[in-house]
DNA sequence: CCTTTCTGTTTACATCTGTAGTCAATGGAA
DNA sequence: TTCCATTGACTACAGATGTAAACAGAAAGG
């Protein structure tokens, strides 16, 4: 079970999962080109994460070398699956509909997941 | 913009897409089966949720009735979109691929969203 | 050597969340 | 009329979160 990463923290995690390690100054400059945090707020969620032990530090001379521990693939599915639970009743089919409804989807779009499903059934 | 809905609130707006107006009391009485929440918590959940503006109370004598003011669909769609931009790049492919290989998709949900993709393009 | 600069550590602090307790008014039972 | 049960309002309080300032040790420049 991976711990909870909150919406400031996955923005660090996008960054470690892009290129890895990195410091923390690296970190803050990948992140800043999005955000607007100071270094100091990136090394706090720096921290909390290797608390959680979502990212590991990795001693480098008098600073920290920080690398994601737990692969994107990995923690999109947890998430994923707890969003589909709590909205959807756990079916993905819902949540298509939805989207679709909304004009989330364009006809790329369906062609796309139409052919990612012919995939599926071969 | 809908405001945003934590968790427990949800639960209770749950509730009241299935049904409303209803009571604090009766609020609670339903969502008691689910979960173990006093009724204390499920009147301030209440109240969290109308100083927001997502319910809508009504007087009824002594006590209040309670209605949503948002439709389900409507949040839904919002949160989805929101989900889908932060997690996926705002691509739903991405998601239901992921769903996908972690074996979220049974061959009938396969099934039911090519039914789908299949009516939304007629 | 002393001062500036990095860098991690510690502390801070307001807001949001989950989960209630308490209070005061009020309406119904006796 | 007196008292209890119901109901909304107010208060509480710990943990998570966003956002950082302050501090301390080390390294590097002068």
């Amino acid at each position: 079970m991976v711990e909870r990463i909150s919406d400031a923290e996955h923005e660090i995690m996008e960054v470690l999962w892009k290129q890895s390690p990195l410091t923390a100054t690296e970190v803050a400059d990948q992140v800043v080109t999005e955000k607007d945090w100071s270094l100091q707020t990136v090394k706090t969620l720096l921290s909390r994460l290797a608390t959680k032990a979502v990212v590991g530090t990795e001693r480098d001379g008098r600073r920290f070398l920080y690398s994601p521990l737990v692969e994107r693939d990995i923690y999109l599915a947890g998430v994923s699956r707890k969003f589909v639970d709590r909205l959807f009743g756990g079916k993905v089919t819902p949540l298509v509909a939805h989207l679709a409804e909304a004009d989330e989807l364009s006809v790329d779009d369906i062609r796309e997941i139409e052919e990612l499903l012919r995939e599926l059934k071969g």
